[in-house]
DNA sequence: CGCAAATTTGACCTGTTTCAATTGAGGTGG
DNA sequence: CCACCTCAATTGAAACAGGTCAAATTTGCG
């Protein structure tokens, strides 16, 4: 599946269960993630709206979809695909602010040009609107604004735990911290699907296999360690028995609750 | 000034210009820092609408405003004083996650309950209302919500910095970092005062000295270090003359164009 | 003036980084 | 299908930034 994405983004067309007239053909149609996003909120007409300034977009995994200090212009919503949101440091120090799944919102915390750099880490599929657009249809739509604002202090409260981990937690911590984060985001995500209506193929997933598209560098990146401290801290915790390496992109969890204590500092 | 507040809250009066007659008799009319809160978008209804949810209330310096996991039932505006906002790890270390000046709101990261805890540094005054209520008007006041996505956007950017200086900088680039984000805060605050009419008394500042109403403890928990390494990098910067310490509460900046360079790692 | 709390300084220690190999995995071309 | 090549991940050894523990100052109040 990753294989493929990396070589041939086969991304999935979607099932269109009961859509409006005016959505047939708009690109929110068969959009996998509609439930699970800022869209999620709104009725047909306005998604239509919505639909009417957007625009697919497709990167290929390793491409940068735009800089810090570019003017932003546009505005994404991730459907397919993960994408890391990163600043830089004049010597090329990188801090990874963010990991972004199908689902996630571009846009929010921006003056007139990007405040981080975005690059794509499997092959993504955006959904992409212009940022004046978006804002006409935001004056209209008060209930995107609520949902966004409701989006905004999510992300806030995230970002406020990660500052925790940065600041004050242990190389150990931070790993099994970033392990748990995956893993809640994930359920998460397939309840949505679920309370969606969608019939999850599998439906006996492992509930404690966590998959990690992104590399050592990335990671370490994100936690504000290096790649070797990032390494040299999953084979302690293989050799403590608190995870399994399957390989390099998934890990299995050895009791949630176990790890939550070691998170926390206990 | 600092030694007052914290004994005998003597909180100025301030000067109540051109407000409607609606209004005369509300917290609001009086309100020190309604140019540069999250009231400042709104209209003398729009206001009154605030107003009588509204209470003020007093908090001594040192004392807790609220814990981490209370159920949050109120919302805040700072409308004097100084706070400070942080999480706990189960053995006690602490993040400071931001400080918080009249005119900021606080509210806006939470769920059913608060996801920080809240302690004043200074004696404080808060403008104080019910959640429930707050939605209420919110419902009804498009102009309020638009401005508290603005107000979150802000935030943001403001906490991927953050993410950015505890993941990524050196000590002593963290603590220039820091003094050069309290002077800019001030500067855009003073701004605002002016901007709103406000005669400021001593219209001559001194652009380059900053004010640290927290304890070296506080600012070592903001920036991820300890007591110590904040005390050895201020001897430091006083050394090779970055900074001069006029007291324990007031630094002087040594030209602000090179501490930046030092703050962005240069 | 005197005391408790805050800050600074000193000496030492440790988790993480740095620098340098080594091992391993995925993709390519013969 | 296998050998090869490259890049990612792991491991090792040495160095260091910042942390810890402890003591000396300084500050700010009552």
């Amino acid at each position: 599946m990753a294989k493929q994405q990396s070589k041939l983004p086969e991304f999935a067309p979607l099932a269109r269960d009961e859509i409006s007239p005016a959505l047939a053909n708009s690109p929110c149609a068969a959009c996998t993630v509609r439930q699970q996003s800022v869209c999620a909120s709104l009725d047909d007409n306005e998604l239509e709206r919505l639909a009417a300034i957007s625009r697919a977009m497709y990167v290929a995994a390793g491409s940068t979809i735009f800089n810090e200090g570019d003017p932003a212009d546009y505005l994404f919503n991730v459907t397919d695909g993960v994408i890391k949101l990163y600043k830089l440091l004049a010597d090329g120090r990188e801090q990874v602010t963010g990991f972004l799944f199908p689902g996630d919102f571009i846009g929010l915390a921006l003056k007139d040009s990007y405040s981080y750099s975005a690059e794509a880490i499997s092959a993504v599929r955006l959904c992409k609107m212009k940022r004046s657009q978006f804002r006409d249809v935001l004056a209209v739509t008060p209930r995107l604004e609520h949902r966004l604002l409701s989006v905004a202090s999510n992300e806030l409260a995230q970002a406020q735990d990660q500052m925790l981990l940065l600041g004050r937690k242990t190389a150990r911590e931070k790993i099994v911290s970033f392990f748990l984060q995956l893993a809640e985001r994930r359920d998460k995500s397939r309840q949505a699907q679920i309370n969606a209506g969608a019939e999850l193929e599998s439906s006996k997933f492992d509930e404690d296999v966590v998959e990690l598209p992104m590399g050592r560098a990335d990671i370490a990146d994100y936690l504000g360690l290096t790649t070797e401290t990032v390494s040299r801290t999953l084979t302690q915790l293989k050799t403590d028995g608190s995870i399994q390496l399957l390989d390099n992109h998934q890990v299995r969890l050895g009791g949630r609750e176990s790890l939550r204590e070691i998170a926390q500092g206990l």
